[in-house]
DNA sequence: TTGATATAGATTAAATTAATATATATTGCA
DNA sequence: TGCAATATATATTAATTTAATCTATATCAA
């Protein structure tokens, strides 16, 4: 239940990739530099993107990596879930065979737990990253409807 | 968003509480039986059940613990949340005073996490320790409506 | 061919979680 | 009264997870 770094600057990244698309690729360096913090770490937050098919890459010279999506369509939900390990709902739980009831509360608990999971998920599927940059626009240039990217 | 053994353990301990009410006070010894762990970890797990109020104990010979609120009184949000640290909503997030894009974001970021988290709380707020153990003695006593205590 | 870039894996450091240990304070009971 | 059973408090160790860095390699464009 904690928003840790590694999410907090995944987001970061694809946020930075969702603000400039218009520049076609990014390069990792740019956006250590905005974001102010160390490339490699960056580069390894940015692999599982990659894995899960978030974004696309070039290597070599004018290489870099670009959202293979449209802002609109990734959601905080499918950001999240990706950071997500050794928790998911079909996890392998207790067995019931040797069972007392301890074992068969901790299904219960367990069930409760999963579908409060997807009251959560739920909530953060209705957040998509073009809404977190199109506020973040408003907030940098004023609530105007024209906006021009030079 | 992970179910960690000490939630998982705390839960166990008020469940076994609440299963035992009948018995007066019940022993942590007792319970680290049942539950097969060990008594310290117990120790240690029901003390900021103490602190919050959701048991009293007695000191001493024919001591122990039981609960202060009626099992139908507790909800898995309130257990939950007992053992939540250093991610509570209010945590002064960053600082906008020298603060570019990013911190801006984080800003947004943090409010739909603390939306989703609210999501799930509010869901494991419908769940009781009464509907646990009901389940629990409904799975060992087969679906009778007639349950005698002895 | 060279420099800029992504890719991969290993390594170290810090923080959190899990579990145990030691010592003390209370209380009931024989 | 004093002993044994219990809770309370704090410290310690071990395991796991998260954070960050390092080193080496593959690929591409100029």
């Amino acid at each position: 239940m904690k928003l840790v770094t590694q999410i907090r600057f995944g987001i970061r990244i694809l946020l930075d990739l969702a603000m400039h698309q218009h520049d076609g690729v990014v390069q990792m360096t740019d956006i250590a530099t905005r974001q102010k913090t160390s490339l490699k770490y960056l580069e390894q937050l940015v692999r599982p993107f990659k894995e899960a098919g978030f974004v696309t890459s070039r290597r070599g010279r004018n290489g870099g990596y670009c959202l293979a999506r449209s802002p609109q369509k990734i959601t905080l939900a499918e950001i999240i879930r990706v950071f997500e390990k050794g928790d998911a709902p079909d996890e392998s739980g207790p067995d019931m065979k040797d069972s007392g009831y301890s074992e068969y509360q901790d299904i219960l608990i367990r069930e409760a737990w999963d579908e409060a999971r997807q009251a959560f998920y739920n909530r953060l599927e209705k957040v998509s990253l073009s809404d977190l940059s199109a506020d973040t626009t408003k907030k940098l240039w004023g609530n105007s409807d024209l906006l021009i990217f030079i």
